[in-house]
DNA sequence: GAGTTTGAAACT
DNA sequence: CAGTTTCAAACTC
């Protein structure tokens, strides 16, 4: 099945040989068939995977037109001749004649490709060719081959939509038998293409009919369809006829220009950004369910096939097209409180020099899940242009401060130095940036939870954000390099972005939760549509309501943090609940607050500070347990002495959980069988529904007074205005008489005697009646005519 | 709102 | 690792 030549495998890119992660992406490809994936064991690093589906289509000829637009392939010429042809999505050519991929006749008249077949090498090997008329278009799928000139052409979709391409060598016979029923008798020229997108891989037989039947994904958005058909035990030609499409759903208003990175089996390949990207639809399409900015060369890799994940994995790089040809690799095992990554990264642009280590893409794997905390948890890594301009927006009146991620400009920005390393990081601060500059930033949360919303791009060059349900106060750290405390990503507080050590990584991560997603998408998508008015930019943050006995996750996540008050610490210790929390401090009453972008030098050594101290410092103290809130435990336990742990100092009270075998406190009241604990909760359980029904009663009668008000009823007038007692219809005494019940309970329920309670009765009324009298003396102030 | 208490974080 | 100090939140008055 091998049929490339050993010198040809030589020649091509390290990166389109690594056949180990192709064989990740296959067994990803099986996974697509097959029951959702379990948390199997992974490597320790794992090359990219992107959860984008992969898709490897054979498609029609304008697919390489398409792709020729891109500009970024690389055409190397070997010893030999042979040409290779590193296209944007990473997938080389080995021809031993010239690969014009420029001219579109490459791409026209072609013979159609009648077996490809993909051997357990993941090598895609196209095996015959049928003949058929350049001009049928009724396999949009098969790609063509042109009589003359290069052998063959398969042009395809990578996982990531971006075009692929195989041209193959003369020797290849041409198509000879008639297309549609695939005669594959002939004797097929194999081609070894060397599939660096890995992933579903179509093999087509000959006569491949696509009988197939489609499943779905569902937490994916994938589809699947799969496509099998056996040739007959006579047939000479490729045995393996399963088609496998996988399409990922597109993710509706995406920006037309969006782009999708070739990720090449973890890896992606420099590539430019066309204004209109190719986008062919044949058998398979990548869609992108990222949305992605216009300029430059974004490279957007999402990956929640693997697994429900959690994390999302976004790279917004920006890299210039005549950068110089720099091999970085940066390997990021990162733990990113529930996600194990393995980020590599590096912008190499020379394919055929390829170094045997130095990989050219980013890759982001989620290894595994080790149990969190909800939603709150959820990760995301967005690399930003480097550098990465961020820009804090305050929004008068906003509780929210607005990070801009913002395109470097040429003339702002400070490269990298290309030659740098760990050991000397350079701290860049956020700069301030044009208001008009490019807002990067392609976030595309694909989580467990499907996609909530997608807000499009507003302006041309304005972000496209994925949000999702929750949207807590979170904010995006500042994009700057934290190359010390890489290694220790699993730590990093939300929010805080990763650049490269080394300068040719021309792009940083930033590691936050999907939340800061959302804020951040609210942020600049109001900001961008709302004419630069930031005035207007004000998310609806709802008050999460807190559940009786216990407080969801995903309430707390969503909760808006309160302000903290700190007043020595600067807000850079992890006595400050914002830093603790990851977050920036935002209408907080602290006094010489540098949890800002304005101290970010200062924040970052103040976060190194604390991993050198604790590397778990940043993560959340309350695990989540394997069947849910109930199982909710304090990682490290309290360590209460006077409390009895059935106070808000108790770290485990606090959270509403019980304390554990892990706690260090001492006269501990607040176990499962405690009655103190029980009669704890109790009160608050009634002082919850105490709070509810008095608000609900107090909110019917104010309703209904206001709505009394609104009726134009024939009023008893004194001095031009209704008398007071004439408000006070059925509707105001019944409600009236539920706040004196309310009262009365209350009362009852916390044990009032009864003078007490006559009294607490007593001044309910009394508040009912001023409510009365102040509406009808409102009334009549304002309308002492119409009333 | 001021003062006190508390326990986690920080420090030694 | 243990003891002490610092700190900010929780709590009380």
């Amino acid at each position: 099945m091998d049929v490339v030549s050993p010198e040809l495998n030589s020649l091509l890119p390290d990166e389109i040989m690594d056949t180990e992660a192709i064989a990740m992406e296959e067994e990803l490809s099986a996974d697509h068939l097959a029951a959702p994936p379990k948390s199997e064991p992974e490597p320790p690093q794992v090359p990219m995977e992107t959860e984008v589906p992969e898709i490897v289509s054979l498609c029609p000829a304008t697919t390489s037109m398409q792709m020729t637009s891109t500009s970024s392939g690389a055409q190397c010429s070997t010893s030999s001749g042979t040409q290779l042809l590193l296209t944007p999505s990473g997938l080389i050519s080995g021809t031993t004649t010239s690969v014009k991929t420029t001219s579109p006749a490459v791409t026209q008249n072609l013979p159609k490709i009648s077996s490809v077949t993909v051997p357990a090498n993941h090598q895609l090997i196209i095996n015959k060719v049928s003949a058929g008329s350049a001009a049928d278009g009724k396999s949009p799928g098969t790609a063509v081959l042109k009589p003359e000139g290069q052998k063959l052409l398969v042009a395809g979709l990578s996982k990531t939509g971006q075009p692929i391409m195989l041209a193959l060598p003369h020797t290849w016979s041409k198509p000879a038998t008639t297309q549609g029923t695939g005669d594959a008798k002939g004797q097929p020229t194999q081609i070894k293409m060397l599939t660096t997108v890995g992933k579903p891989v179509i093999a087509v037989s000959s006569a491949s009919q696509l009988i197939g039947s489609s499943s779905t994904l569902q937490a994916q958005q994938l589809k699947t369809l799969q496509i099998t058909k056996k040739p007959p035990v006579s047939t000479a030609g490729p045995m393996i006829t399963k088609l496998i499409i996988t399409k990922a759903l597109n993710n509706k208003g995406l920006s037309s220009s969006a782009s999708v990175a070739p990720v090449v089996t973890g890896r992606v390949v420099t590539q430019s950004t066309p204004v209109t990207p190719p986008r062919t639809v044949t058998i398979g399409e990548t869609v992108s369910t990222v949305p992605q900015n216009v300029s430059g060369n974004s490279k957007v890799a999402i990956s929640p096939l693997k697994s429900p994940s959690k994390l999302t994995v976004v790279s917004v790089a920006s890299q210039s097209p005549n950068s110089p040809q720099k091999s970085v690799t940066l390997p990021l095992n990162v733990a990113l409180g529930q996600q194990i990554l393995t980020v590599q990264q590096s912008a190499a642009t020379s394919p055929a020099k390829a170094g045997t280590s130095q990989s050219t893409a980013q890759t982001v794997k989620s290894v595994q899940t080790v149990g969190g905390v909800g939603t709150s948890q959820f990760k995301t890594i967005i690399p930003f242009s480097t550098p990465p301009n961020v820009q804090q927006i305050q929004v008068p009146g906003s509780r929210f401060h607005y990070v801009r991620l913002v395109t470097a400009t040429t003339g702002s920005s400070t490269a990298q130095s290309s030659g740098s390393t760990n050991t000397n990081p350079s701290i860049q601060p956020a700069k301030p940036v044009m208001m008009n500059a490019a807002v990067r930033m392609s976030v595309p949360i694909v989580s467990a939870q499907s996609i909530k919303q997608v807000v499009p791009k507003p302006l041309a060059s304005a972000a496209q954000v994925v949000t999702t349900s929750q949207t807590p106060q979170r904010l995006i750290m500042p994009a700057t390099h934290l190359p010390q405390i890489q290694p220790n990503l699993t730590n990093l507080p939300p929010g805080t972005v990763l650049t490269p050590a080394h300068g040719s990584g021309n792009m940083s991560y930033a590691v936050l939760p999907a939340p800061y997603v959302t804020q951040i998408s609210q942020s600049a998508f109001v900001t961008l549509t709302s004419s630069s008015t930031f005035s207007t930019a004000t998310p609806i943050q709802t008050q999460a309501r807190l559940s009786l006995n216990g407080l969801s996750t995903s309430e707390a996540a969503s909760r808006p943090r309160k302000p903290c008050n700190c007043t020595r610490s600067q807000c850079l210790k992890l006595y400050c609940d914002c830093f603790a929390n990851g977050e920036f401090c935002n209408n907080c009453n602290c006094v010489n607050c540098f949890n800002n972008l304005d101290h970010e030098s200062e924040r970052l050594k103040a976060i190194k500070s604390c991993l050198d101290r604790n590397p778990v410092a940043f993560k959340p103290k309350i695990g989540k347990g394997k069947q849910g809130e109930s199982d909710r435990r304090h990682s490290k336990g309290c360590n209460c002495k006077k409390s009895g742990c059935l106070k808000n100092y108790c770290e485990c009270y606090e959270a509403k959980i019980m304390c554990s075998s892990i706690c260090k406190c001492m006269g501990c009241k607040n176990f499962e069988e405690s009655p103190e604990r029980k009669t704890l909760m109790h009160l608050a359980d009634a002082a919850e529904v105490r709070v509810q029904q008095q608000t609900a009663a107090k909110t019917k009668l104010s309703s209904q007074i206001s709505d009394l008000l609104t009726r134009t009823t024939p009023a008893v007038t004194s001095g031009g205005g209704k008398l007071p007692y004439t408000f006070v219809t059925k509707e105001v005494a019944e409600a009236t008489c539920d706040c004196l019940l309310e009262q009365a309970e209350q009362a009852e329920l916390t044990d009032q005697p009864q003078a007490v309670a006559e009294r607490l009765i007593l001044e309910e009324f009394g508040r009912c009646l001023s409510r009365i009298i102040s509406f009808a003396g409102k009334v009549k102030t304002d309308c002492p005519i119409n009333c």
